[in-house]
RNA sequence: GCCCCCAUCGUCUAGAGGCCCAGGACACCGCCCUUUCAAGGCGGCGGCACGGGUUCGAAUCCCGUUGGGGGCACCA
């Protein structure tokens, strides 16, 4: 144990959100360089936006990015005394007065005893302040405020890193001013640049898919969502821009490279990266993960193999298997067909008489069988293998034919190219 | 309005005074490979916001302008 401490504060106000996943990985990143503690705190002082069930989807979030912690969670709404005691001691120190607002809502406010001043950003520097106001540290309904919260926890907790969005740069002024006159010490603070949705605003709900629980059910990989994220103001020191695990992440990592800068979100190149990790995953791992879907009998390796190249996202694989697997109607296709087919056809279903294929090589060395007898003949590769794909799927394109024969097996295929055959010669 | 932060290709970024007439990745375009699409390989398009300094020399340092963002709640 390093002493290092780091906090991940959500708020169960709504789903875990693609920035506050950002943040997540950053506070674990950070905890695990320094060999350190990753403390769960969950931030429910609003009682009327706050649901036990967003608590739990964030919690499950989480687990499924793979971002563990050490200690927690913690809830707000349960250290009641623990803010009680701490505004008593400023109130020793005459430092709070209560007021009543219009609605007649009767709130604790501090006063600072300085209204300017500065505090480090490990990023940014020194960064200044001024004109503080007067603030509520204690709400109507006795549950403390947010600035005031977050810095009796983070004294409590032994917060020693602050690792968090820079929409909390303001914040940090008042809380700052909170530390000094609590007697403790600050933690380090590290304001990370926000997170940009396209239209240039604050990423939030509003910007379609933000929550990590929808890229979860689209069928986005954690790890791939986890690679993207963390190229979000942080990069290698090699440029490195390709990890297979949070793992290697985490090895890799390392503080210096932060950036304060906001950057925006950018959803084309988050597919890519989940592209890249599905091409990446072992079959037998993609066929897990894609589980519960329904893959042909005895042929689900090579069909998860054949979908692969093409799935961006795990939700794709139905739609790619049904594209091989799917019943075809030879009357829709049945004009592009050249002459040449009807031989084709009559002598590959001849091939396929009697015959199986175990595996994918298998499967390609009959195809490589039909190039050499095409070629013999004079047909033309293309002659070849089009119509059957067009006899096998009905389709124009699709994976390489070796997986069609593989993943239909040799007596659908031959009833298909029969079909196809016939319809050929009523044309 | 007030306070604060940020500023390199459309986007994510490398660049910590000469190695940069600025490098990589996504996207886009083209070529190659391939029965096809995708993948992959190769190539192209495209940027240091502007103006002043400092310096022999600035994308890199300083100031200003402009632009963008965040905050100014009894929400976090």
């Amino acid at each position: 144990m390093s002493g290092v401490r780091v906090r991940f504060a959500p708020s169960p106000t709504g789903l875990l959100h693609l920035g506050a996943a950002r943040t997540a990985l950053f506070d674990y990143l950070f905890a695990r360089h320094y060999c350190g503690d990753l403390i769960l705190r969950i931030e429910d002082t609003d009682l009327e936006r706050s649901r036990p069930e967003f608590e739990m989807a964030q919690v499950d979030d989480l687990e499924w990015l793979g971002l563990s912690y050490d200690e927690g969670p913690y809830r707000q709404s349960e250290r009641g005394e623990i803010y009680g005691e701490a505004a008593r001691r400023l109130a020793e120190a005459g430092l709070t007065y209560e007021s009543t607002d219009e609605p007649g809502r009767k709130a604790v406010y501090f006063r600072p005893p300085e209204r300017s001043g500065s505090f480090r950003d490990e990023l940014r520097g020194e960064v200044t302040f001024g004109r503080i106001e007067d603030f509520v540290i204690l709400k109507s309904d006795g549950t403390p405020s947010y600035n005031f919260a977050v810095v009796v926890d983070d004294v409590e907790m032994r917060i020693t890193h602050v690792i968090r969005g820079e929409e909390h740069l303001s914040n940090t002024a008042r809380q700052s001013l909170l530390y000094r006159t609590l007697g403790a010490t600050e933690p380090r603070f590290i304001h990370l640049g926000v997170i940009l949705g396209p239209d240039g605003k604050k990423l939030s709900k509003r910007h379609g898919a933000a929550s990590i629980a929808e890229y979860r059910s689209e069928g986005y990989l954690p790890e791939a969502l986890l690679n993207y994220l963390v190229l979000l103001g942080w990069n290698h020191p090699e440029g490195k821009e390709e990890f297979a695990s949070l793992d290697e992440i985490s090895r890799d990592w390392d503080p210096s490279r932060l950036g304060a800068s906001p950057a925006t979100f950018d959803p084309d190149r988050l597919l890519f990266f989940n592209a890249r990790h599905i091409r990446r995953l072992p079959v037998e791992e993609l066929r897990l993960r894609l589980e519960p879907l329904q893959l042909p009998q005895g042929r689900e390796l090579v069909a998860v193999e054949a979908i692969r190249e093409e799935m961006r996202v795990l939700s794709e694989a139905p739609r790619l298997l049904r594209e091989i697997t799917g019943s075809v109607d030879p009357s829709i296709f049945v004009e592009e067909l050249p002459d040449s087919s009807v031989g084709v056809f009559t002598y590959v279903a001849g091939e396929l008489e009697g015959r199986e294929f175990i595996d994918a090589d298998e499967a390609r060395s009959f195809v490589a069988a039909l190039r050499a007898w095409a070629k013999e003949r004079g047909i033309k590769t293309r002659d070849l293998l089009h119509p059957l794909r067009l006899a096998l799927t009905g389709k124009n394109r699709g994976p390489e034919m070796a997986y069609i024969f593989a993943i239909l097996g040799a007596d659908v295929a031959r009833e298909r190219i029969v079909r196809a055959r016939e319809a050929r010669l009523r044309a």
